[in-house]
RNA sequence: GCGGGGGUUGCCGAGCCAGGUUAAAGGCGAUGGACUCAAGAUCCAUUCUCGUAGGAGUUCCGGGGUUCGAAUCCCUGCCCCCGCACCA
């Protein structure tokens, strides 16, 4: 319902070109976001990232910094490519998402071009956030990917930069692979799986004549409590020439390690019955094993052969006790029951929680009867493994290992069990992950990936010392980077299919979408001088110019054609407004994006280029309940926009939440502030420049509390805690102003005055648009959000004042509370008494002292203290334990001043320090609280 | 398990770094009152327990300690959230 009054302002910025940032004498100041993906509209969550940005942006502006917040739209990867495709084949679950997003029905068969996605998407986003207010720099708007050619040369050029530095480099790596399409399985493209990804197997292998039989583990520190093991006797499989050995496996496990670097040759098949009985040796332990069956080996999964370790994996014991329990079975397979018995679990890790045999515990507690009760026995598995792997220490069982944590063992074990050649790898998906053609996915290793490589230690030195550098916001996330910097490994840059740019040395791989966004920000500063250039002219050469200041711009101008003009001014934006002072961005960009964003500066960059700030925020929340589409919790920006308009759904965002907790977006706020806002608007113009001439006490304590609680606000501000600044700069001072007008039946005109300027300053970086309508109702010239900051002037602050009108609330309090208390009825009047000199003396005397002791000695040298000897003797304990300093007022001339003040709000005549004292209240008396006495 | 962040009065959420002015801000909700024909909005008061004089008692996850004094500092236990990747 964004109101003709939002829209009005919106254009008035647009035509003024407020935002459209120059470079100039004042001082730059360049926040910036990450560019959102565009494969849908905006949800509160993203917005609310973007909306920090434009309120730092806002507040800057106003306290004189020249300031740029441009903004771009991210389209490189698959899912835009992969949702096109979905929508060409008209598959009904797309065409249902983007129905729900509510994009009219006759437009969505233009979906299935991907092109048709990165014009839709960015442009209707530009337009929710114009609605929104936001005041971004749109001349230096792009899209990412080779539809932008400029861009796309600006990421060679970044690539190129790179491997000139050997930080890009090939290497192996495995992904999820359809055998049907030939390629890989993204999320997008898969009917079922989304988010599982390669997970290394250990296959060991075990002798068994002149062959191997091998089984694949997830966990080969448990090589020490191999028992039997298991093959599926239906099962026919095969044997294979694997790099020169002869390995028994299932079929398809055979096509796999075909996939993974090894050359495979079947030879001939076997049943599983024919190896049940037999025996074959284990590798690590190296002691002959029982062949046995069961009803679990699968032979899509591992290599349909499995080893068994009943002592920790539930599957194994389960299937072991089924079998003891079962002689038929035996019989049938021609085993011998009791040679079957004789096998038992053998202890091996020792885990928190556990005793020597985790599975069999856990199958008893949670009463699994069989080795088929595979939902209970998942669960199991995954508890035991857990506790296992976490809180586990290797026995003595466990040779070498033993008393070794199991985290440290496992890759111990598995790397000397390869090196002894008793074992080898393989991976598989660690779900169950379906293509879209219906075929199931299997792990291929990749060669020849390009890697980035975050793993030199290095260059991590360098971005340890650029996160050293920085200011975070809030500063708790500083930490988190430098673990992150050195958590990170290298990073498999390319792709072989989606939007983006070409790898510009090896033309089949597509840069992957987290490497071409790492330094786009230096892109913003130039991009609108340069994207009517013809990009084919915007060699290296120029970037190395531009970003680097690297060669004679005129000769560059003279080889490329390119305006030297245009080549100056693009240098000069670049200079002036890099490094940026402020990126901000969700949590979940931490451990990726930003820390790129660090490497990828340190090693292109000087210096003095680097990042210098990163603001972080949490999630957004609807109602305290995480947002969830499949749920259905959730709000796009422009439904907000729709129910409450641009300023209250910015007021409620931005009151949600600071720092990096989750913030939250409540509708009560949101149903309820806009009438709020509305009323300081009616109150402010109206009261304008209207009220009394003389000055009172009360207008100091005005100008005080207002001139404090801006000091908080603008320190608020400076450090993005939006959601503190409006606690102070709009709640408390709009209840500190209501105390005012109830204090002075008329304001004066001059604070008044000031405190409305104030007031709409200080809202107008989170609601801009009525404090420019306000703003132009006071008959102010230019815009608000273009007015000087209201910097707290600390001279108006007078702690005293302050101190005053405290101690007149607290007799008001207590003048309340004794009647409430008292319960007395038509109480008339109020005899108030404050506190004698000598108490006054006791205080001041005593201020510093912490034990009743010295306090005394010292109060008792006094001689108008001495005076009072006895009754000193039980105040100065007293003061000294309650903490009773404060600073001497007149307070008769206090209450005097506020007699009729007081008189009005608790409804009773007074009459200050009498000689009427029915009760002896004026003993009573402290200074700071006067006695009372009312009848 | 590792790394990070937490556990505050009905809910949300300040305070904790720099111990005392903290029964503990503010918002929301609730209750009472004013206004109103009425509702809403607005304003005032109350909202841990007890209390016919401004007070007292018990509180800031549990336990222990330091201190004249602890929500705040130290030790210890329990619990919760986020991340642990190749994905935008």
């Amino acid at each position: 319902m964004n109101s003709s009054m939002e829209t009005k302002w919106q254009k008035r910025w647009e035509d003024a070109g407020v935002f459209e940032a120059v470079p100039s004498e004042k001082q730059a100041f360049f926040v910036n976001v990450p560019y959102p993906y565009m494969n849908g509209f905006f949800h509160l969550g993203r917005s609310f990232t973007f909306l920090r940005a434009d309120v730092v942006a806002r507040f800057k502006r106003m306290e004189g910094y020249n300031a740029l917040f441009p903004f771009a739209f991210h389209c490189t990867g698959t899912p835009i490519v992969a949702a096109a495709q979905r929508v060409a084949e008209e598959e009904e679950k797309q065409i249902q998402i983007l129905k729900e997003m509510g994009i009219p029905e006759e437009i969505i068969p233009e979906f299935s071009d991907p092109v048709y996605w990165t014009e839709y998407f960015p442009e209707e986003g530009k337009k929710d956030l114009k609605r929104l207010g936001m005041g971004v720099d749109w001349r230096r708007t792009f899209k990412t990917t080779s539809l932008n050619p400029h861009y796309d040369a600006f990421v060679q050029w970044q690539f190129r930069r790179l491997k000139d530095m050997d930080l890009v480099g090939l290497g192996e790596h495995p992904v999820i692979w359809c055998t049907k399409c030939k390629s890989p399985v993204g999320d997008h493209a898969r009917l079922e799986g989304e988010g599982e990804t390669p997970q290394e197997f250990t296959l060991l292998k075990f002798r068994f004549n002149d062959s191997y039989l091998m089984a694949a583990s997830l966990r080969p520190e448990t090589v020490f409590g191999q028992t039997n093991m298991w093959v599926d006797p239906d099962l026919e499989y095969v044997k294979a020439k694997v790099n020169g050995e002869t390995w028994i496996v299932s079929r398809p496990c055979a096509e796999k390690l075909s996939h993974q670097n090894k050359a495979v040759e079947i030879l001939d098949t076997i049943k599983g019955e024919e190896l049940l009985g037999k025996t074959c040796i284990a590798p690590g332990i190296d002691r002959e094993i029982l062949i046995l069956p069961s009803g679990f080996c699968d032979p899509n999964k591992g290599t349909g052969l499995v080893t068994s370790v009943p002592s920790d994996a539930p599957d194994d014991w389960m299937g072991l006790y089924d079998l003891q329990e079962d002689p038929e079975l035996c019989t049938k397979y021609g085993l011998d029951i009791e040679h079957v018995r004789r096998v038992q679990p053998i202890a091996i890790i020792t885990s928190k929680g556990w005793g020597d045999f985790p599975a069999v515990e856990i199958c008893k507690k949670m009463h699994i009867e069989s080795q088929y009760d595979r939902e209970n026995l998942e669960k199991a598995k995954k508890e035991i493994y857990k506790s296992g792997f976490y809180t586990g220490r290797m026995n003595k069982n466990c040779g070498k290992y033993a008393g070794m944590k199991v985290e440290e063992a496992k890759d111990l074990i598995r790397q000397e069990l390869i090196d002894g050649g008793k074992a080898d790898i393989m991976y598989e998906p660690s779900g169950h992950v379906v293509c879209r053609c219906l075929t199931p996915s299997i792990v291929k290793i990749v060669k020849n990936q390009w890697f980035i490589k975050y793993g030199d230690s290095l260059w991590k030195e360098k971005a340890h010392r650029a996160v050293e550098k920085m200011e975070y916001y809030p500063e708790t996330v500083r930490k988190q980077f430098h673990y992150v910097v050195d958590w990170l490994n290298d990073w498999a840059c390319t792709r072989e299919f989606g939007l983006g740019t070409r790898l510009p040395w090896d033309q089949k791989w597509v840069i992957e979408s987290l490497s071409d966004s790492t330094i786009y920000m230096a892109f913003y500063t130039f991009y609108q001088l340069i994207k009517d250039v013809d990009p084919d002219t915007i060699t290296d050469e120029v970037f190395d110019y531009l970003l680097l200041g690297k060669g004679d711009p005129n000769s560059i101008a003279e080889r490329t054609g390119i305006s030297i003009d245009i080549l100056r001014k693009s240098k000069e934006e670049f200079d002036y407004w890099y490094p940026f002072d402020v990126r901000t961005s969700g949590k979940d960009l931490v451990q990726n994006h930003m820390t790129f964003c660090i490497f990828n500066h340190v090693a292109l960059f000087p210096e003095e280029k680097w990042p210098l700030g990163f603001a972080v925020n949490g999630w957004v929340m609807l109602d305290m309940q995480k947002m969830s589409t499949s749920r259905g919790i959730s709000l796009f920006l422009r439904e907000a926009m729709d129910k409450y308009g641009a300023d209250t759904t910015r007021i409620t965002l931005m009151y949600g939440g600071e720092g990096i907790d989750d913030s939250n977006w409540d509708t009560q706020f949101a149903d309820t502030i806009g009438s709020k806002l509305e009323a300081w608007q009616d109150f402010a113009v109206e009261t304008y420049r209207t009220g009394r001439k003389d000055i009172k006490y009360i207008d100091r304590w005005f100008e005080s509390v207002v001139n404090a609680t801006l000091v908080d606000v603008t320190e608020a501000y400076r450090q993005m805690n939006f959601r503190t600044a409006l606690q102070k700069g709009f709640f408390d001072m709009q209840r500190y102003l209501r105390w005012y007008l109830r204090r002075c039946d008329e304001p004066n005109n001059q604070v008044i005055s000031d405190f409305i300027e104030i007031q709409t300053k200080v809202l107008a970086p989170i609601v801009p648009h009525v404090c420019e309508e306000i703003w132009e109702n006071l008959h102010k010239e230019g815009f608000i959000s273009l007015a000087e900051w209201c910097f707290p002037n600390h001279e108006k602050i007078d702690h005293a004042v302050i101190q005053v009108e405290e101690f007149v609330e607290q007799v008001i309090d207590d003048l309340q509370e004794i009647v409430r208390v008292a319960k007395i009825e038509n109480a008339q009047k109020a005899y108030l008494y404050t506190a004698e000199d000598w108490k006054w003396e006791v205080v001041n005397l005593v201020r510093n002292e912490r034990d009743v002791k010295s306090a005394m000695q010292k109060a008792m040298q006094s001689e108008l203290v001495r005076q009072h000897g006895k009754e000193a003797a039980k105040f100065i304990p007293k003061v000294v334990q309650e903490r009773i300093f404060p600073q001497q007022i007149n307070e008769e001339d206090v209450l005097q001043e506020a007699e009729d003040f007081i008189s009005c709000e608790v409804g009773l005549k007074m009459e200050i320090n009498p000689e009427y004292d029915p009760q002896n209240k004026k003993k009573a008396a402290m200074p700071g609280k006067p006695g009372i006495y009312i009848e």
